[in-house]
Formats: structure tokens, sequence, C-alpha cells
DNA sequence: CGACGACTTGACGTGTTTCAAACGAGGTGG
DNA sequence: CCACCTCGTTTGAAACACGTCAAGTCGTCG
């Protein structure tokens, strides 16, 4: 994946810096750095932006659109680990080689950036370093909080968690619009797409949410979710 | 926790270099600094090294014994994220409070060092910046591992996950000498203490290993493990 | 020897999974 | 414009893995 054509092909217009939330880079440093060095790379949807054990050279960044990042068992269950949304940069490997795979959920524009160029000028400007720093610590964060999650909640409680987490990060008053299907949901929950399915339906009825479409959502009660998310 | 005064009290001999496996610091750079700047300190059994949201003032090292790093939910429920052995580096936090809370499991030695002290020493020198950004990333991997575990796996699983896990950083040939109790390693695994007991005396019977003490736990067939850790 | 904490074992209950079928929205072609 | 297909989602019924509650065993230490 990842082709020196594909690479050389796309265009090269420049991230608007979209609004919200955490996982993001702070205003200059790193963030102006990516833009400057980075290029632009569209991908389709459920289309592979890197896999498992491939070498890590780039880092990316989502300026539109959404990624998944998961890995699979054997026979083919699979964990999701996190849900990337515009502004979030991924792929901030350790080793060299990935640890997961990633793909984009929906059409989207991915800020592409050479791992080399990035260490390069972090060996010079120690706040870029830093900003790089903090950012993995800050991916490591939402990890323990997700194995809470997955180790020690129920599954009225995750999706609870998970909607307040998507409301959060995609920031549209009480509605939100996912991105995902609801086998991702399940998959980055640990459960299975039939239980997130009736556990939506069970907070509907409980009056905690309203589903105007499937990939709709509106948050009614707030105190209820938060009370489950303790 | 950990008051000045007790810092202040802690002897300064130096931290003699571990053997073995992964989350190690390199021969030099940042190991060697945080001997030179760091300070030894005892904890008891099961005593608090620092709280949840408490200020983010230290880095640790664990010299001797065993640490496990925790969440509660509101409700009492424990997720364990990670366990710490001799060469760990721990308290690596993002913003200026933990996120975690930290014990030692058994009586342990611990260096700790002031966190100005390491990122002032970042600042000048990139080689350092750099392994404490590779370390932390290397905690991200450990706990996405960790996550593809409690979302995906079942419990045979998880036990064998857990039996190669730390006979790997154990490291003592195929017996393994467990510091931490049934309801850590419970916790640990997001199950219950009697699934733990049960999950083990049935890979006993299967002639997966041995069970000579309840602590020490002889691993008879690694490649039974092992698929099971696919 | 007795008491305590850690661990194991048993019987039973239940939340989630599994298997299966129906539903609904969106798109295509006649 | 409607029939038809497809894919994602919902709903139902039954099975099962793990949790819960409770009792019993083992090892250690005073």
């Amino acid at each position: 994946m990842l082709t020196q054509t594909s690479m050389m092909s796309s265009t090269d217009f420049r991230a608007k810096r979209p609004a919200s939330a955490a996982l993001r880079t702070p205003a200059h440093g790193l963030d102006n750095s990516l833009s400057l060095i980075g290029a632009m790379m569209p991908f389709g949807r459920n289309t592979e932006i890197y896999a498992e054990d491939e070498p890590a050279e780039y880092i990316y960044k989502v300026v539109s659109g959404a990624v998944r990042t998961y890995k699979l068992l054997n026979d083919g269950r699979r964990q999701i680990g996190a849900f990337h949304l515009p502004g979030d940069v991924f792929g901030l490997e350790a080793g060299n080689e990935n640890h997961f795979s990633a793909e984009a959920i929906v059409d989207s524009t991915i800020l592409v950036v050479k791992r080399n160029a990035v260490t390069a000028l972090a060996m010079r400007d120690s706040e870029v370093a830093r900003e790089l720093w903090t950012l993995t610590a800050k991916h490591l964060e939402r990890a323990q909080d997700h194995m809470l999650l997955l180790g020690r909640k129920n599954a009225q409680e995750r999706l609870a968690a998970f909607l307040l987490e998507m409301s959060k990060r995609l920031a549209g008053e009480n509605t939100v619009d996912l991105p995902m299907s609801r086998q991702d949901i399940a998959d980055y929950l640990g459960l299975t797409i039939e239980t997130v399915s009736r556990t939506l339906t069970q907070l509907e009825s409980d009056a905690a949410i309203d589903l105007p479409t499937s990939r709709r959502i509106h948050l009614r009660n707030r105190a209820a979710l938060n009370q489950l998310n303790a």
C-alpha cells in the first residue's frame, strides 16, 4: 500500500484546521510542520491505509472522514482499538512496523507524512519532540480507558460510554451522526452486532436516546448516560 | 503520597541493571540518567505509590518487586492496566495528573525521578527525548494488545496469554513464580477470581500446565498455550 | 492448635452470544 | 414508477460461558 506513485499523484492543497476536542495537535509546531511536509491523499470507504506488520514509514492525520485501527485474531475476530476523526493523528508506532491495521471507514482525506521527516524535525526541535511524546501519551490514556471499558463494563455501560465519547468528539449539540457501522461499534466495544443493536433499542425505550435513523443518534438524557458511564 | 520528606529520607545507592525483555530502557542515555538523578525508595506490599488524579510529579522505575497500575469504577470494579516488573519504567503520563493509580504488589524498591528533571534533560538531549517517546509508544502497544485480549478472547485464551507473557517477562525457563494474587490476575484479565482459578485447574487437567503451588506455575505444553494465544 | 487469608470447588443464575429470520432503506433496471 | 435486489440493521429463541453466592480446602503464622 501507499506506493510512491500514489503518493505523488495526490494534490497538495493545505489542511483546514478542524474544530473541537482531544488528540488534536496544538496550534503551532508539529501541526504546522505536518501540513508543510505532508501530502494529502484520498482513501475510499473500506480501503486499507496500512496493514499490521508493514514497515511503518508514515504518520497520518485525518483531514476529513474517519479511520479505524484494529487487530485481528487468526480466526477473524476483530478488535478495533480506536476511531480516528478529523484532526486526529494516528500511526505513531514505536517500532519500525505497524502494530495495527488502519482502514478508512468512509471516503476520507488523510494527510500523510514520512516518519523520517518528522523524527528528523523532532531531533532539531525539542518542542516538536515534546508534542510527539504528548500525543502518544494521549493515545495511551485513551487505550487505558478503553481497557477499563472492555474489562469491566456491561453492554449498557459500554454503549453509554461510546455515545458520550462520540458526542464529544463529533461535537454536534445532542445529535450524533456516526460514520461507522454497527459492526464497527461492536468490534470497538467488544460485543456482537446483535448486542449493540439490542442495547441501543433498549436505551431508546428507556428514553435515554432517540434513533431517528440507524446512523443518527439523539442524546435525549445525558444525565442517564453519564450515570452509566461512572 | 510521596511527601518531600519521604523522598529525602530515601537512600541513594544505585540501581543495578536488571536482566531481560521488553519495556526496558536501552543501555545508555535515559537509563543511566534516571539512575543518576533519581532516588531509591522502598514500598511495602499493597502500599500506594501514587493515586489517580494526583499531580504527576515523578517517573518511576522498578528495581525490585512488582507494581500494578489500575483504574477503579465508582462501585469498586477494578481494571489492572499493567504489571510492572524489575527494569520497567512506569508513570509516563501525558497530562499533569496521573491517569491511573499504582501500588506495590510485593515489597518493592522503586527508583523515583522528578519529571521536571527528565523533561529538562529531554529538552537538551534529543536522544533522551526519543527514548521517552519510544517507551511510551511501547506502553501503548502493550495496551493495544491488552484491548484485543479483553475484547475478544475467552477465559482460556486470556490465561494462556497471561502465562506466556509472564513467562517471557519473568524469564525463568518454564517455571513462573507469580508475584500477584488470583484477584490481581482476574482484574488484569477482566475475569472473576473464580473463573481464573477454574480455568487454571482446567489447563492443568488438559496437561498444558502444572500447579506445584498456587503462585508457581510450570508451563508443561507451550505449544498448546501458544495455540490458544493465536 | 487455632485463626486468618488465599485459593479452590460446587450449584445455580444470567447477560451475552449464537443461529436464524424478518425488516427497511437505497439503488438498479425494466 | 414500481418491482426487485442488496446490504445493513433489528428482532426472536435457544445455548452457553462466565458471574454470583456459598461452602470447603490449603498453607502460613502467631
